[in-house]
DNA sequence: AAATTTACCGCAACTTGTTGCACAAACGGT
DNA sequence: ACCGTTTGTGCAACAAGTTGCGGTAAATTT
């Protein structure tokens, strides 16, 4: 587009010297007199001079701009990551290309090819739910892109990631679910072939496994998409077991109000006939009624420290230093507890 | 940065030809020979040649790139806009960056000039609670920057807008509530210098005046943040009234929550005792105890229709059309009923 | 056979800004 | 008066790709 901005050619032209003096005036270089520098800067300011960064861009191969990759923004865990990667680029000079791969393979590709060929410096990716093979990934990172996985990661040796500590997380939540009593704990399960689904099943079983209890296979839903409809149908069917279960541990906080739903249609109490805890701590958790408990996920601080890690191996790799060592981050999850697992 | 990505130089260089005579064998110009064509897209292929967007950027004075400048991404009615957004942006090989204001007007203006200098095609707004005079706007439409103002709008000729009809949604969510038999209807008012929330307010006052109902100034408690919180407190005070209102239409669906909370917190029945209807039909809404009636807003339609418009405005500028006339976009509510409104 | 047309390709300029190198003028020292 | 140094500036190449114009050789027309 055309906005006729004013070019270093412009100053050059109005004051009879040559672009390169210009640009070097601007930098302020030694080589150039204080009175020309006067002029230059002077006029630059009265004209509203601003470089053009994509030729700048052009020259440096340099583009200031991240690209993130996530499955969805309409989410409120990863809205509150991009929140965190927003506001830690803009404080440090980058745009933020956003895509979204609605939790698809192919535009995940798509979304990563697009992404390279923007000529973005680094990415930060959080990847599908579809995604069980990496060669896409793979393809990228062995070009030397800095790639820094988030939440849902690939768990690769060398790459960077930050990821909340979703099996220490999930322990507590169900250890607090026996404290309170609870014998039978069903679990809502997540995606099956993501890293944090697993780490959460994991969690739950040590802590049954701590605490004496049995693990009861068929106390085990799986949520494939980890959505409202499918957490009330899941524990329709719990409820319909010959031994109800008296807790259940959600694999997220959407699937844990299906529960919910399901639990009052079927005319039974929470938390006193079945104690729920959920995970993500969303925004609207604490309106339920009973308030819900959840695990606490600090979205905005995975989001700020990716991004940090992120630029500080762009800066790293544009200074030709040698390749940054893999950084992996583990944030500590919360355990809100309220109402909806409190038996008194 | 570098990722030794192959040039067209290289492909020239390969085949003992010109650069030109490659870029233009890849673009199918009828002054090339077939066989040459062959060599060159062959060479392109097994290369994996991809052209370096930069260079066409700074050629063509295009980015294909689209600014988004948001109040806050963690917000559901906002989040979904973007993905609207993102959707057809992708759909039409623009990226989008994305910005967010946190509400600052301050913020708002450095992230305008932030996307200015980053040579967006054009831009995508919503303005900030704080932002009341306009010059930062009218300096960047001044110079030719084609924008479309969603949701919280600059209202002058010669914008482009996507704007939910807030009038009528009120409107009808306050002559739902007076069909059940409501007389004292309390209105919860959004932050007072954005558009919609005086629409919504004019909405609630026809509503009234055509039912024959009085306005009284006390029932209308101002929520300048939409918050919960504020939601919360606004109707403790309208519960401290000598005659207390029997029904509550806010102006958001989480100052409703607050005002649900604070009613169950009185020891009173919604919607029995005070019925309740929200605006913008959060995710969450259909989970509220008991469900929140709420008017929705499309916001996914209106991200999409706002990225619609402004791609057809900015394709038309490239090809030296005339300025295309500003387009206005009127999306519909629809009121979505649910237990907290209904009195049987 | 000469003139004209056609097919095909390359040079060079252009987008904006940066930078190595060359060059001119002014100055100081002998 | 001559040489060497310093100071200040400009030329030209470069980043990657596009495109107007010109040129050559072969094909066609007269």
């Amino acid at each position: 587009m055309n906005f006729n901005q004013v070019t270093i050619k412009d100053i050059a032209r109005e004051l009879g010297i040559s672009p390169s003096t210009v640009s070097r005036a601007l930098k302020d270089h030694p080589d150039i007199s204080p009175e020309t520098k006067r002029l230059v800067n002077e006029l630059a300011e009265k004209l509203n001079y601003q470089p053009n960064v994509v030729a700048l861009s052009l020259r440096s191969s340099k583009t200031n701009t991240i690209g993130v990759i996530i499955p969805e923004i309409v989410h409120f865990f990863f809205s509150t990551i991009i929140s965190g990667i927003e506001d830690v680029a803009y404080s440090a000079g980058y745009n933020i290309i956003i895509t979204q791969s609605n939790e698809s393979l192919a535009r995940e590709k798509s979304d990563l090819k697009a992404l390279f060929n923007s000529r973005v410096d680094g990415m930060l990716m959080s990847i599908s739910r579809e995604t069980v093979d990496f060669e896409h990934i793979e393809n990228i990172l062995s070009k030397g892109m800095p790639i820094v996985f988030f939440d849902r990661i690939y768990d690769t040796p060398g790459s960077s990631k930050v990821i909340v500590d979703d099996k220490v997380g999930a322990k507590e939540a169900t250890l607090h679910l026996i404290e309170q009593g609870c014998k039978r704990i069903a679990h809502l399960e997540g995606p099956p072939n993501l890293h944090i689904s697993k780490q959460r099943l994991e969690g739950y079983r040590e802590a049954l496994s701590e605490a004496g209890l049995p693990f009861d296979e068929s106390l085990v839903a799986l949520c494939p998409k980890g959505t409202t409809e499918e957490g009330k149908l899941a524990t329709e069917k719990l409820l319909s077991l010959k031994t109800k279960p008296d807790a259940i541990f959600a694999s997220n906080d959407p699937a844990a109000m299906g529960a919910m739903q399901a639990i009052r249609q079927a005319g039974l109490k929470i938390p006193k006939d079945i104690a729920i805890v959920g995970f993500s701590n969303w925004q609207l958790s604490s309106l339920m009624e009973p308030p819900l408990s959840s695990v606490d996920q600090p979205g905005y601080e995975m989001g700020q420290e990716a991004a940090r890690i992120l630029i500080r191996h762009i800066e790293l790799k544009s200074k030709k230093k040698p390749e940054p060592a893999p950084e992996v981050k583990l944030l500590k999850t919360r355990l809100i507890v309220r109402e909806s697992s409190v038996k008194k």
